[in-house]
DNA sequence: CGGACACATAAGCACGGACTTATGCGATTT
DNA sequence: AAATCGCATAAGTCCGTGCTTATGTGTCCG
């Protein structure tokens, strides 16, 4: 199931710092780590989930892992999101409308 | 931290199995129940962590307990989306005008 | 008024998941 | 070629969390 892939990754709020890292811009795992209090060998297992979620993709550059935004991922967030437009409060309601596109 | 709140929720498979069956129409918990193979308690537990999610809320009706889906928990997850609008595929890259209205 | 009902809460347990240390594997450097 | 570096994987530990059984609280009905 791919809804529990991305919903369990972005729960740990570690992984939610690297990926908000990661939004700022593309770099790779050591790069990630400081500043941020985390083991390399934790940073790698986290990767791992956000990678599983289609959250994040690798990019190999020599030794280096280089990391970005992997799209995929918060698509399927907004398509998760689109299968309720139906409740959500009137100020976002004009969003209904764009949201037409997506699901055909 | 609420971002910490709707992701943890929705992590759990029954949770969101949970929240799918409200968003097809309101119902109390015992309602819910049935076809779902759930303890009660095991229910009121789930129902407690997505309400405290804002993803849910509840409306007692004598000594039934009426619940619904809560916009407030959708909308702070569009929110959360938003922010990463630059990452969208073009396939949804219309949303961004739209989500403007969103942030202001 | 007393019992049944709908739901919440308490307490205990078992499992998953996030961490650790240790090691493996490619790639680069000297 | 050997050492080092960047990262992944293995194995073990600890804690959060989802379950259970038991009980509490409030509401309806006979």
């Amino acid at each position: 199931m791919v809804e529990n892939d991305f919903f369990r990754a972005l729960a740990d709020p570690t992984r939610r710092a690297i990926f908000e890292k990661l939004a700022a811009g593309s770099m790779n795992a050591s790069a990630l780590r400081d500043g941020m209090d985390i083991s390399q060998p934790a940073m790698s297992q986290h990767l791992a989930v956000l990678r599983s979620a289609k959250l994040v993709r690798e990019e190999r550059q020599g030794r280096f892992v280089n990391y970005e935004v992997d799209p995929d991922g918060l698509a399927l967030i907004a398509q998760w999101l689109a299968k309720y437009r139906a409740y959500w409060p009137e100020r976002i309601a004009a969003l209904k409308v764009l949201l037409k596109d997506m699901d055909q």
